[in-house]
DNA sequence: GGACACATGTAATACGTTACATGATTTT
DNA sequence: AAAATCATGTAACGTATTACATGTGTCC
């Protein structure tokens, strides 16, 4: 196997942490992550999952509930070796660099009419609202298992670090571009 | 054309901005722009151009410099409406969750050794480093610009927020998983 | 006039998405 | 027993990436 995608990293990494798991476990640990970027659907993670078998990175156990078998798959030590050399030797350059979504289709707010652009913000702002909320829920959760797990509160306030600046910066665009004084 | 992807729209919106472009250009764009998170490769904007153009987003003028000709592109009408229905009509879920490729390494940390880890979190410190620095100029070039293009600034802004909550968070990490005083 | 950047592509490849298909298990 | 959800896939499709190919303008 060549180079793992970005995809087929973050689903090592799910392994290592839960192993031994189905791919469908994978999948709803992607799903239920706060903030998805990833549809993860059956059509991804299968597939994935089955390369990297065959790359050895992972290996299959046998595991039956009643009349269903199904695989478990468990990190290999080739698999974690992978693992490691993804996380260290990634491109530092492309890593720092994030596309934001949002960010994106601000610059290229001049095409809109002034109520669109407003509406634009706002619901940019409304929907960062809601994302902080869930981030800081997620936070405080583990925040309250910290001791067994350090490194899973570190992330949720990685995230809401993020969505803070996030939504700084958009009121920041709506103060210059709708007015810095806006009476309703 | 179904969909607009994102290198789509964004390229969309170059040309927008800076019409009329020659392909060249806008993939010079893509690759000046600070933090570029895509390649913007010759294979992917030609093709996407001559997409855009098939679906009448945006129209070809000749253009001759000397011996050489090539096609300048500007927006049509439709193309504008389609990019304004672009911006606002996105899934806004997915607008706001954005994919920190730091982040999910940082979340898979524990496979590293000790070593590895100081290492990792160290770069990936000094990269955002770098990337602030950059930002920062970037902001004080946009600043005295500004009158002319208040949103340029605003999108520099935008990027050093994210960089300087990113770097905060990259120390805390540090702080926590190589133990809270580490004297050198 | 040779080297190098400019400018425009094409080909092979691989990956993720959506949509579809199917059987098992659980719920109502 | 019907309906909904769980669980595991497959097929078609589109798009971005890397690598290659080719000719033009400029620099020394």
């Amino acid at each position: 196997m060549r180079k793992l995608s970005e995809l087929e990293g973050a689903a090592l990494g799910i392994i290592a942490r839960a192993q031994p798991v189905t791919p469908y476990q994978v999948r709803k640990i992607f799903a239920q992550s706060p903030n998805p970027h990833w549809s993860a659907s059956a059509g991804s993670i299968y597939p994935l999952i089955k390369r990297l078998e065959e790359a050895h990175f992972v290996s299959a156990e046998e595991h039956a509930t009643g009349e269903r078998f199904g695989q478990k798959y468990a990190l290999t030590k080739t698999g974690r070796k992978r693992l490691r050399h993804w996380i260290l030797g990634g491109d530092h350059v492309k890593l720092v660099g994030l596309p934001d979504l949002v960010r994106i289709r601000v610059a290229m707010m001049l095409v809109l009419s002034a109520d669109e652009q407003r509406q634009f913000l706002t619901a940019m702002e409304q929907k960062l609202l809601e994302a902080l909320a869930i981030t800081r829920a997620d936070v405080t959760l583990k925040a309250a298992e910290k001791d067994r797990d350090p490194l899973s509160l570190l992330i949720s306030r990685g995230a809401l670090l993020q969505t803070e600046a996030r939504l700084v910066w958009i009121r920041e665009v709506q103060a210059v571009m709708l007015g810095p004084r806006r009476p309703d």
